[in-house]
DNA sequence: TCAAACTCTTTAAACGTTTTCGCTTCATTG
DNA sequence: CAATGAAGCGAAAACGTTTAAAGAGTTTGA
């Protein structure tokens, strides 16, 4: 490789001229600042970034950990759609990512070890589910910048899905079709489910709707085969609910399937709702009636914070930012009214 | 951080022991040994990997290129299982990986400079669609190891699906069913297309099946809109096929809703296939029939055989690694014998 | 005219490693 | 007992950068 001192040597300048001339530094004149990189183009130069890295200590590298059990957030659309767009923006201002995992090599590492091997600048937390990982809550005490997704702790950089909005506008809307009798099968028990949650039991108090316990049952995010039972489960009371909100739209799959199964169509005998608006819900039939979940905002969002804050322009104490959804209407709920 | 200095201080012995001591060399007495690495623990001493890379030239860093115009590869399950296990693999053997991509801060790279800039021990090329890409191009000239995955060509290593035998088996079982009459919606032109495309007529030729053009029709890989499109169209001909074969699961929710709306079902009146595998045709209903291609191998093979490269252990001109996938037998198909 | 100030450049140290080579010891051998 | 060799350790150079500080040369101001 072509290094600064090859193009030191072809220009005649010293090599500290040479990385001033290429980093655009003012004390270096315009002439040779120009001699000198044309000449870096034309042998083809490229600096070599761990010199850099262990000089500047700046890696330009941001961590990516995807706190999981499952370890399956790659394949899951929600989660890839969010690293997506959190990959390119941070791509836009230099940085690349890397995939903190803790079996890195034989001597296995934890996540906060990773981090630190690879000296990464900042780190990306993506709450796939619950918190429980001891790993993860090693890597919340060190004083890497971070910012998480879809969890919100204390002295922590969030950007979250504003679910609560999600599922009062999602209750609302079910609601304003005539429905009372409306069913909620959550996830896996996390922050994101806790709150959508609560916030369906205050909506429909505040709509004037009975809560009935029957009608809610913890299920498991992208499990069409849980969900298939406890749709049946739920469709097995004396009196049935009209609508029932699935954890998710993959999850809504299951639903579908059990439906039919017992002879019933959506939405003329059951209606249902998934949650997140990945393409697959509108390409189902029914069209699915959804919250989508801006990703796409999420991911920049995210990417956005945490460069700010490895910049120090802002401080780890910053409110959490929340990304607002939006109903998808689909035809997987039916109107009721007259 | 605490460096090897802090570490060599703090056992009275020099950094070149200290590294010595901590790689394992042999030129270092078992006591030393111990006592360096047991207060490197003590300490909390990580290497610096940068440092080390600078030294060694090795960065232990595999790029990942996502060969495709639609910069949609991530959140396609296919692409994301297969990387997912070639992750999981290359991280058993220290490596870390990054995404390779052309937009890289404000003074863009090429992905074979990219590479260079970071030094990467090796790429994989995933081939997503065809490989018209300039950058591409350039990477593969290179003598970067590396490996590509669904793409063949010369004096490169590469890890390929079975697509030969994969539609072959697809055709004779769907022939074996007693469909004569079978359409083919293929995807986006590229070697994986032109294979399945090629071996579709072939078997069809050597089960004494006519071909008819009419049959044949060129889509798009997970575009389930087009699918449907093209399924109607095919279904306009006033000799219908029997069954149709899609270009991958995802789009057969296409033919799905195609044949719904003209109020056909799968499979009574229409059969179809997919291709793929994935997650979602085995909770679609019916069941989709579909090849199951084996991400899990394929990433995990190219990561071997990358590997194997970087080492020195093959050449750039071994062979060509096949992998078969599988037959999965959903309800999509209708045995049309007696 | 001379010091001061400015502009441009270079010297040299540093970042944290790895690795070659030489230096001590000390045991083994003839 | 001298010669040889092995085992263990350290000094120092090197990888490719950045950057503080100093130096050289030119311009300015009184």
């Amino acid at each position: 490789m072509v290094s600064i001192k090859d193009i030191a040597a072809a220009c005649g300048v010293s090599i500290a001229t040479v990385s001033k001339a290429l980093n655009d530094h003012k004390d270096v004149s315009e002439t040779t600042k120009l001699t000198v990189q044309e000449t870096a183009k034309k042998m083809g130069y490229f600096p070599n970034s761990q010199a850099r890295a262990l000089k500047t200590n700046r890696t330009y590298n941001i961590g990516v950990l995807f706190s999981e059990q499952t370890n399956s957030g790659l394949t899951q659309n929600y989660f890839a759609s969010v690293l997506d767009s959190f990959k390119k923006e941070v791509e836009s201002a230099g940085y690349d990512i890397t995939f903190i995992s803790g079996n890195i090599g034989e001597r296995k590492m934890t996540p906060y070890e990773h981090c630190m091997y690879r000296n990464v600048d900042g780190v990306l937390i993506v709450s796939v589910d619950d918190f429980v990982d001891k790993g993860t809550v090693e890597l919340m005490k060190s004083n890497i910048p971070m910012v998480s997704i879809d969890h919100i702790s204390e002295n922590h950089l969030s950007v979250v899905s504003d679910n609560e909005a999600g599922m009062r506008q999602l209750v609302e809307y079910i609601a304003g079709k005539g429905h009372t009798k409306i069913a909620y099968i959550y996830g896996d028990s996390s922050d994101v489910t806790s709150i959508r949650l609560r916030t369906f039991k205050e909506t429909l108090v505040r709509l004037n709707i009975k809560i009935r316990s029957e009608f809610l049952l913890q299920g498991r995010y992208h499990d069409t085969k849980c969900t298939e039972l406890l749709v049946k489960q739920v469709l097995s009371c004396s009196d049935r609910p009209t609508c029932i909100i699935l954890p998710d739209d993959f999850a809504a799959i299951g639903a579908i399937n059990a439906l039919e199964e017992l002879g019933l169509s959506v939405p003329e005998d059951i209606s249902i709702a998934g949650y997140d608006g990945i393409v697959l819900s509108q390409v189902l039939r029914p069209k699915l009636t959804t919250i989508r979940q801006d990703t796409e905002r999420l991911g920049a969002e995210a990417a956005k914070r945490l460069i700010a804050l490895i910049n120090k322009e802002i401080t780890n104490d910053s409110a959490p930012v929340s990304v607002k959804g939006s109903l998808l209407e689909g035809a997987s709920v039916k109107n009721l009214n007259r």
